[in-house]
RNA sequence: GCGCCAGUAGCUCAGCUGGAUAGAGCAACUGCCUUCUAAGCAGUAGGUCAGGGGUUCGAGUCCCUUCUGGCGCGCCA
């Protein structure tokens, strides 16, 4: 798990830092403390490889122009045991540095030896993180909206994996409460209009056609046997038998998206379980509950949200947020996860502070809880906007979409915007297989790499490990900012995972086909100079292994040939 | 009214804890295949970083304010 890059940083830190211990022991720098100070990658590569503001920070506490300590800096400066091949001072006193060809060929040689996995980094400290995703209600199909944070865990996940975290993937089931009676009371309609068309919907039950298809299926089996039964039986009777029928539907849409769950966790097993009840009484010994109208109300005001919230209705039915917090209780204490990450829709993101409180009630600290909140996506065909709308019946589901759209395209375009961006998701552009669909320029450059390393291969040149010297040959501006980008790989996992932003690696990759693409103009891989054809052969084997690595961290398919 | 998210090129968006001349892609225009995939590359053009204040050596980035858009503000989930 070498990552050149970062060790590139680190040793130059210590470096400069033993300068200016050198300079303040010799005079040259006045002897107080030095302020923090950061390294980093310019934008424009005139600017080196490397820079730091470390002369500008400490302007003020040595009480020296930010030139002159920059030139006391660079006096004192041992590059040994650093990537460092020479460094200038620019601008108002940013120190520029380049780095040293042993650099490059350091980069290349890792990638090779690491292969699958090259960019896997020990970040997380095996940490135990439980992302919960997607978490549709059973009731009815999945809409768009579950496309767009289906990929988003799912590349979350995979992303914290590669960073050293212990993952585990999590949907979780609404199998009780006020959905499922609506959903009960839906089905029992629908069923007894079979045999009485003067029956009317509810107005605020579930209309989509599922439904009804559903009503159709169970007369089918058992005809009238429950028309004439207790409302109760003919409502369990139906849900019964459409529950696990919605379920297993979910489970297969979001597997013919690529995605796979570790748990599937029952929202009714916190209720046979009495974990429900439990929670109850725990928060009522927390002394942040009272009763008031019957009901009985959490006191999350104490915890900084804008008003106290009811657990338990004046009927005594609990309202969602009870099993929602034993249910968080669960991951967090019952199952002792370090941390839990929940993803949710823009339109529940005034839940976080009650149930932030709620940890902190229960003696849980709530940092240990990430939400991330996912703004809305609009569906764009034709120009037009698809509305969303789970009452009208004809949203637009997650599986019209798969039928649609391919699955690499809809992973990578719901990777390619922020959490918190609204989005607009473009159906032609994601089905348009030409260069405006950007999951076809990186699967072509990976594809691009495999025909060249077969085309070589025809003419007798097979691969082989190069010494550093031939390594060195890689000097072009193409070549070295390929390499660049290739070794900031592992940072840009750390990164992601850091932010919990999964879309930072699709630009990531898509960055990197570019290089590539450059790359391919710019230098012809099979040349005269067997060394420097099989220093090249061995960059544009380096990048595929990137590319691969990224796609099949994301569940893309990375062609051989397109 | 209050809260959350956003406002950067014609369009879709990057811009990491403040750093050097604000970047990509698409669309438009001009070039590049007798040699490894032209689903590619090179170049041209395109900007009051929504407006206004402030903080400092330095602000797209931080603070205040106004405007615009999305989403919330239930004994629904």
């Amino acid at each position: 798990m070498a990552n050149i890059a970062q060790k590139s940083v680190d040793t130059l830190k210590e470096a400069i830092l033993s300068s200016i211990e050198k300079a303040k022991a010799s005079g040259a720098l006045a002897d107080a403390p030095t302020p923090d100070f950061i390294i980093e990658i310019p934008a424009d590569r005139k600017n080196g490889d490397l820079a730091t503001n470390v002369a500008m920070v400490c302007a003020r506490a040595f009480k020296t122009a930010p030139r002159n300590i920059a030139q006391a800096i660079v006096d004192n400066l041992s590059t040994d045991g650093t990537y460092i091949e020479r460094c200038e001072i620019a601008g108002p006193g940013f120190i520029n540095f380049f780095l040293n060809k042993s650099y490059y060929a350091d980069v290349v040689k890792a990638i090779e030896s690491e292969k699958d996995s090259y960019g896997k980094s020990s970040y997380g400290e095996g940490k135990r993180i439980l992302v919960e995703f997607v978490s549709a209600n059973p009731t009815g199909p999945m809409h768009i909206g579950n496309a767009r944070g289906g990929a988003l865990g799912d590349c979350l996940a995979s992303v914290l994996q590669t960073a050293g975290y212990d993952v585990e993937r999590e949907f979780y089931v609404n199998d009780a409460g006020n959905q499922i009676e609506k959903f009960k009371t839906s089905l029992e309609v629908r069923y007894l209009q079979i045999y009485d068309n003067t029956i009317e919907m509810p107005e605020d039950a579930y209309q989509g056609a599922d439904i009804t298809a559903h009503a159709e299926a169970f007369n089918k089996l058992y005809g009238d046997k429950y028309v004439n039964v207790p409302s109760e039986e003919r409502k369990q009777a139906l849900c019964d038998y459409a529950l696990p029928i919605n379920i297993a539907n979910l489970k297969k849409d979001l597997q013919k998206y690529r995605i796979e769950y570790d748990n599937w966790f029952l929202e009714s097993s916190l209720h046979n379980s009495g974990a429900v009840k439990d929670i109850i009484e725990k928060l009522k010994a927390s002394g942040h509950t009272y009763y008031q109208d019957d009901a009985l109300w959490f006191k999350t005001t104490d915890f900084g949200d804008d008003k106290d919230r009811v657990l338990l209705r004046a009927n005594g039915v609990p309202t969602y947020l009870v099993p929602d917090i034993a249910y968080h209780y669960n991951k967090l204490v019952t199952r002792g996860f370090d941390t839990a990450i929940d993803i949710l829709g823009a339109d529940h993101h005034g839940y976080i502070p009650r149930i932030k409180a709620s940890m902190e009630a229960l003696g849980v600290d709530s940092n240990r809880l990430d939400i991330i909140i996912m703004q809305m996506v609009r569906l764009i065909k034709d120009g037009d906007v698809y509305k969303l709308s789970k009452r009208s019946g004809k949203a637009v589901t997650l599986s019209t979409l798969i039928e649609e759209v391919p699955v690499d395209a809809a992973r990578f375009l719901f990777n390619m915007r922020e959490a918190n961006t609204q989005m607009d998701f473009d159906i032609d552009l994601a089905v348009t297989e030409d260069s405006q669909n950007p999951v076809y320029y990186v699967q072509y450059a990976h594809a691009r790499i495999c025909s060249i390393i077969k085309a070589l291969e025809s003419d007798g040149i097979t691969p082989r490990e190069c010494t550093d010297e031939e390594l060195a040959l890689l000097s072009a501006p193409e070549e070295k900012e390929l390499i660049n980008h290739l070794a900031g790989y592992t940072n840009e996992i750390i990164a992601a995972a850091k932010d919990y932003d999964p879309t930072k690696v699709t630009r990531y990759v898509l960055q990197l086909a570019a290089l590539f693409h450059k790359f391919y103009n710019a230098c012809r891989v099979k040349g005269d100079n067997e060394s420097l054809t099989q220093a090249r052969l061995n960059l544009c084997i380096a990048t595929k292994i990137v590319i691969k690595n990224v796609l099949t961290m994301l569940k893309i398919n990375a062609p051989e040939s397109m």
